[in-house]
DNA sequence: CCATGAACCTGGTCGC
DNA sequence: TGCGACCAGGTTCATG
């Protein structure tokens, strides 16, 4: 479930509900879950555990408190939400507030993971331009596809370069500009730079308008669900016909991800 | 510098 | 119905 316009959706359903509380209790449930600190680290190191904010930053979810914060990534299948009562079988931690409320990170294949930080450095040292940011400029991805020699797709899935996309949103997106996944980022030109820019922030913007999209089942609380799928136009599409060019939607392997094109999107390479 | 593959995990689906 | 193979919205690390 997430990529940018989930952990959004997820950040902006909680965020309500946790400001201004107090985190009373913490628990690891699966093991590993805490990466770099502990159940006692945390009241130990966190002497005012009140929320400030909620927000997030590249894929991750940023519970603020007022010397710390506290990172969640959701990798592929985790899923933050209250519940009333009884924990889920993948439940991996849990988050108890004064408020009463319990937070459940409910995590089927446990990549997910908590980190506790002072400040965001570390998390920005390691990540680049949020896309729908005013400093993402179109000037500024040019100079990023312009600076190296490597497969569009496999770099737009680089978060270190520009943060937030995963196997679906670049897909989406490439399928918008009508690029080949394949295409050689400084082969593309300057055009078609654009318009995959603008395609990018299109697709985002929408999804998240849309509250992300659902694939498998995902809940975000009691039954909600992102809308966006609706909205796809090549991710999970293999077999479809393409509603532009009109030839059927194959999937082929890229970057080691499943990726899916049809015939209007274009390779930009060195000519053979 | 860049690409590839494995590792971390569980569960769903597809083909025989 | 059963079983194995393969796949999954992410990231990191080792290797060539």
């Amino acid at each position: 479930m997430p990529e940018l316009p989930e952990v959004q959706t997820v950040v902006n359903f909680i965020k309500d509900k946790l400001i201004e509380k107090n985190i009373i209790k913490i628990v690891p449930i699966w093991p590993k879950v805490f990466d770099n600190f502990s159940e006692h680290d945390f009241y130990s190191k966190v002497k005012n555990t009140k929320i400030i904010d909620v927000k997030r930053r590249a894929k991750f979810i940023i519970i603020e408190l007022e010397n710390f914060l506290l990172a969640i990534h959701l990798r592929m299948t985790g899923k933050l939400y209250f519940v009333n009562k009884g924990l889920p079988k993948h439940t991996s931690a849990i988050i108890k507030l004064n408020s009463n409320k319990t937070l459940i990170f409910e995590d089927v294949r446990k990549f997910g993971r908590f980190y506790l930080y002072n400040n965001l450095e570390t998390i920005n040292k390691r990540h680049g331009y949020e896309p729908l940011s005013k400093s993402f400029t179109k000037e500024i991805f040019l100079e990023i596809l312009n600076s190296c020699k490597r497969g569009i797709k496999s770099l737009l899935l680089d978060q270190s370069k520009v943060v937030g996309l995963g196997n679906i949103y670049v897909d989406e997106s490439l399928w918008l500009s009508q690029i080949h996944p394949q295409s050689i980022s400084d082969k593309i030109p300057q055009k078609k730079v654009f318009i995959l820019y603008n395609s990018i922030r299109h697709v985002l913007r929408k999804a998240i308008s849309n509250n992300g999209t659902t694939i498998i089942n995902y809940t975000y609380t009691e039954g909600k669900t992102g809308n966006n799928a609706d909205e796809l136009n090549i991710y999970g599409k293999k077999g479809f016909t393409c509603n532009v060019c009109d030839t059927t939607i194959k999937k082929i392997k890229v970057s080691n991800r499943g990726t899916y094109i049809c015939k209007c999107q274009k390779i930009h390479s060195a000519k053979k």
